[in-house]
DNA sequence: CTCCAATCTGGAGTGCGCTCCAGGTCAAGG
DNA sequence: CCTTGACCTGGAGCGCACTCCAGATTGGAG
């Protein structure tokens, strides 16, 4: 069973170390193991729950949600409907999020395409 | 030439009253025209920069940029080229952002199937 | 053993983008 | 007129998610 330093830990996870600690002095990562002189050390199973929540954060659950799914996920298994379906939801608001992204992401390039074909200093419109 | 009410502004907008002012303040809406008694009104131009101004919010550009953008606009013809690039480099952060999104909800949709996959009670592994 | 980079703690501070408030003003319908 | 709902200003406050700090401790390399 690997252990992984606290810099190491934030290398894989891509959080930084002051993240890793707040994450665990909310609660949202529990049970960190310890060295005897009390430095923290990461398994596997942190760096899993880690790479998880790089997920959820990275598609926009706020922290509070997170730490609701980790708490039912420690609960035990009679919560796996509500994880489940707590896990759908937010897929489903990452799947409006996509769509709105996309949308103004064509608008954008669509005013791209409006400065590319002002041929130069003669201007027809101003380009708001 | 049209004008429209704050609440109307903000409706056709989708920001709050609250921030279309905020918005003023901080100088990245210029010029908003005033009744005699000083109640604003909005033109279909500061409509089309609202718009314009939805669309770089809901794809992440930071107030600061949009301030930028703003001003380069206000500054006259002679800013066309930083403008462009300014949004193309938008663009390409938010194609990263898009490719990020996307690959993250994959996972997501991947950790779903693994509760989908789940029978029951039996539980062949914690689900973290 | 010594050194020094990494880590520890509790708590304060930061940056962003609004959001709310009090106390007053405006303007359109009746 | 009068009422009433929308609007005005300046400034304080908020929620989120970190981020930074000081001052102490740890632990592997040499």
């Amino acid at each position: 069973m690997t252990g992984y330093a606290p810099a190491e830990a934030a290398r894989r996870s891509g959080f930084s170390l002051d993240t890793l600690r707040y994450y665990e002095k909310i609660g949202l990562l529990a049970d960190v193991g310890r060295t005897p002189g009390g430095q923290r050390v990461f398994t596997d199973d942190d760096l899993s729950w880690l790479l998880l929540f790089r997920c959820l954060r990275d598609t926009g659950m706020p922290i509070a949600q997170m730490c609701r799914y980790a708490s039912l996920a420690r609960a035990g298994e009679h919560t796996v409907d509500e994880r489940r379906e707590l896990l759908r939801q937010h897929a489903a608001q990452v799947e409006e999020q996509m769509r709105l992204l996309r949308r103004q992401y064509d608008h954008l390039r669509e005013k791209i395409r409006f400065y590319e074909r002002l041929p130069g200093p003669p201007a027809p419109d101003e380009g708001r």
